[in-house]
DNA sequence: ATCGGCTCGCGCAA
DNA sequence: TGCGCGAAGCCGAT
């Protein structure tokens, strides 16, 4: 088989993770799917389309849900699950068999990999650098029977793209401004499942049985679906579905109405300015690629409208409108710093990773006393003295999302009433990963750490507990943005009373 | 309302 | 080697 040289896929996002060769003996190309949850946009759909039709063999995705890993909840269950249900309608009549399958209990998925991998010419998965991922990944390297290729379909620049680790967004928003017009072209597809694939209609028959596909029943699912499993039950699913098609949906809203207002009213609580994508990129439902797509089609942008400019300022070098390089600030500057962290560094998640400037000052106000010190389970709980600040828990409790901006101010407050910025971390990723459904991702950790110093400088005046690490405060933030309808609506919410 | 100082590290010009 | 500058701040002086 011909290495790659007619492929769509850029080498730079293909790992071969074992030395097993493709067997073209095989009966079919197999599609792990475990991050890029979605049937277009999708670099290692593309790169398993390619295969399967260069061997001309059938191609078999599975979209597994696994129950045992930490922060399993109803909350993320219905999130992953509302997408298995746009990819099973996505993959109807494309002759490609999908099989999503909801584990039942810990452990009882086990095997149904390396079942399917035994009959495999080749296993393609999606690279994802954080949370349980890369481990699971990396196992299943040595275990598999079968060549197993990881791809990277994460952002716009192919995390391998460099070796460095850059500790300011300043630092990598100008290696993006030199580096990143090639990448703008090499596109995933935006409809992969439009070629010829051999058709293929069932799972080999033991695997079916004993891994049985979800049902309709699941995938179209009322909660009791949910209360069967092992998982957290007291984290609700969230006000808003999950899946491909409702994350479309976001986005083109977002584009038709609120984009307008991006950059003025983002960070006043209570106006709606946000774009609500991050819970969709997290899980892969939509792909970075498809809103540049789609931001360039609003703006009439094509890549040759980027400018030469090089400095590493914030706005001029996309060619675009203020709001739409504000908004790529975030996307692509702001989200790919967290994969370039995460893909290069395994203590991403740990303390020890912090710059050595912020765990210095940090360390100096170590035994400064606190003026309140609240257990997990108190700030779980909403139970501080500060309404903002419970205001800001509920809306994450309920919503699974924190306004950005008070997110930071969530933050600077755990830090600054917990006995030790050690405990601080521990709770502040403990609580996000329970309730974010955009928790558990490098960026995530971006903002987590970004709290305690990373991506900061320092600032004076030197104070209590933070040291010189940049402090905010409640009262000055009630001051500066609108926030009394976000307390009133999220104050005095209380977990029994639901919406 | 706006401004400077607080303070650190990095790239780049010199 | 020195200079400029940086995700969202804070505070006191003007």
């Amino acid at each position: 088989m011909a290495a790659n040289s007619e492929s769509r896929v850029p080498v730079l996002r293909v790992r071969k993770l074992n030395g097993h060769p493709v067997k073209v003996e095989g009966k079919y190309v197999l599609y792990w799917m475990i991050a890029a949850r979605r049937t277009r946009w999708n670099f290692a759909l593309d790169r398993a389309v390619e295969l399967a039709r260069e061997l001309d063999r059938p191609l078999i995705v599975l979209e597994p849900l696994r129950a045992g890993y930490r922060w399993a909840s109803d909350r993320i269950h219905r999130f992953v699950i509302d997408g298995m249900a746009d990819n099973a309608k996505a993959f109807q009549g494309t002759g490609v068999v999908y099989h999503p399958y909801v584990e039942p209990d810990p452990g009882a998925g086990e095997g149904l990999l390396r079942g399917l991998a035994g009959e495999a010419c080749v296993v393609v998965t999606d690279d994802f650098p954080a949370f349980f991922l890369p481990r699971m990944i990396g196992a299943a390297a040595e275990k598999l029977p079968a060549r197993l290729e990881a791809v990277d379909s994460n952002g716009i620049l192919p995390m391998r793209a460099t070796e460095q680790v850059f500790a300011r967004a300043f630092d990598f928003r100008r290696f993006l401004q030199r580096e990143l017009k090639p990448h703008l072209v090499r596109l995933p597809r935006r409809d992969p499942l439009r070629t010829k694939l051999r058709p293929r209609q069932r799972l080999p028959d033991g695997i079916a049985k004993r891994w049985p596909r979800a049902t309709e029943a699941v995938l179209e699912g009322g909660e009791n679906v949910l209360a069967d499993l092992p998982i957290d039950h007291q984290v609700p699913p969230a006000p808003y579905g999950g899946g491909a098609r409702e994350g479309r949906r976001v986005l083109r809203e977002f584009l038709k109405v609120r984009f307008k207002r991006y950059g003025e009213d983002r960070n006043h609580p209570d106006s709606d300015g946000a774009s609500g994508l991050s819970p969709y990129l997290h899980f892969g439902h939509v792909s970075a690629h498809e809103v540049l797509q789609s931001l360039a089609e609003h703006e009439g942008w094509s890549p040759e409208n980027v400018s030469g400019l090089k400095s590493g300022k914030r706005s001029g070098w996309w060619g675009m409108s203020a709001a739409a390089e504000s908004f790529l600030d975030q996307l692509v500057t702001w989200r790919e710093l967290g994969f370039n962290l995460c893909v290069h560094r395994d203590d991403f998640d740990l303390y020890e990773s912090l710059p050595e400037w912020s765990r210095a000052t940090l360390e100096e106000h170590a035994s400064d006393p606190r003026p309140h010190v609240y257990t997990l389970e108190q700030f779980d709980g909403a139970e501080t003295h500060d309404d903002l600040w419970n205001a800001a828990q509920n809306q994450l409790r309920m919503e699974g999302r924190i306004h950005n901006y008070l997110r930071m101010l969530w933050g600077k407050k755990i830090l600054h009433w917990s006995e030790s910025p050690q405990t601080a971390l521990e709770i502040m990723i403990e609580l996000n990963n329970k309730y974010a459904l955009d928790g558990r991702d490098p960026n995530s950790y971006s903002g987590i750490f970004w709290v305690l110093g990373r991506y900061d400088r320092a600032w004076g005046p030197e104070r209590e507990v933070f040291g010189k690490i940049r402090y905010m405060s409640s009262a000055n933030t009630r001051r500066k943005l609108h926030v009394n309808q976000y307390i009133e609506r999220w104050d005095g919410w209380q977990p029994s009373l639901g919406f």
